[in-house]
DNA sequence: TCGACTGTTGAGACGGCATCTCAAAAAGCC
DNA sequence: GGCTTTTTGAGATGCCGTCTCAACAGTCGA
């Protein structure tokens, strides 16, 4: 397959050069699922990726598909995200750099957004409390400006409660 | 049992009212959970909060357990917390407010801090993007003091992902 | 090129955590 | 106390993810 390879993204370049300085094996499922996880864009959770792959006629099992996924994480290439605590989904960590997410419990669209300053005094709390960061998750639950709108027009307001 | 009523706390007297708020009924299954939620310090998981329970000589079964924590959230007394998309813990809302988490990878440690700076950023971005807050999950993930002093002395440093 | 060595895969069992089911028990109401 | 409706308990079920292990397939050296 001459011609497959040839179009080969760099974040392919990239997963390769990752497993290949592990030691690891460059297989046809791990190709695959890097090209499947960079041609989606958004969010996509683990059931999404194994149906892509199955779609696009390289099935493969769910335990590969959640092994690889870890392994895309660990070679810094895709984010692992939790919303509300439930299934996690994955996206691929683009130019633009880190970014939160707003999550809306009614119609579970996700909104991104970015802020350098928290992250700036997110690092400053983890200095004045002497703790390692190693990753953190920032998600805000609410309703959207849709779902908001149609929600109850003489609502009762959430108290925000930060937990 | 009359002297047990007699100092009943006043966040019992709220789940209470709560309760006949909705149409619900007292029943000693809940006062007896809402009790120990509240005798508790600190973060709890459903589990724990089943055997303090059964320690107490109120036993109660897991499924009456989860449901009346969730009662307990929805009335505004409780706060469910999701540390690393594992087990959800539980801790009953104190009069200082609101705060976000800390846990060490290694130990489990939870640590708790206070930001206002951070609610007012969330503030202004959910203005911003005409999202109605109704609740913020804040957590770092990371190694604390004790365990990264004792994990890797010249360790490669962990790029701080935000996910 | 051809094994041999070793990492990888697939199918399904397994696990933790949480929710659901439904008959029996208890709360509220008169 | 009797009636109605909610709540409970025990266990089944579900979801999401991981593990097991035999078969398979990269990789590399001969
Ligand atoms: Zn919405
Ligand atoms: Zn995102
Ligand atoms: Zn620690
Ligand atoms: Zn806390």
């Amino acid at each position: 397959m001459p011609s497959q390879q040839s179009i080969r993204p760099r974040e392919e370049e990239q997963f390769l050069r990752f497993l290949r300085g592990r030691g690891l094996r460059v297989t046809a499922a791990r190709r695959a699922l890097c090209r499947e996880i960079f041609a989606q864009h958004g969010h996509i959770d683990a059931d999404q990726v194994h149906a892509a792959l199955a779609g696009a006629g390289h099935a493969v099992s769910r335990a590969t598909v959640y092994r690889n996924l870890d392994l895309l994480v660990e070679a810094g290439l895709v984010h692992k995200v939790r919303l509300g605590g439930h299934r996690a989904v994955f996206e691929h960590v683009h130019a633009g750099g880190d970014h939160d997410h707003m999550a809306c419990r009614r119609c579970g669209r996700i909104v991104e957004f970015v802020s350098p300053a928290i992250g700036a005094l997110l690092t400053e709390i983890c200095r004045a409390h002497a703790f390692d960061p190693g990753e953190s998750r920032l998600q805000i639950l609410g309703l959207c400006r849709a779902c908001a709108a149609s929600a109850r027009p003489a609502a009762l307001p959430l108290e925000a409660a930060r937990a």
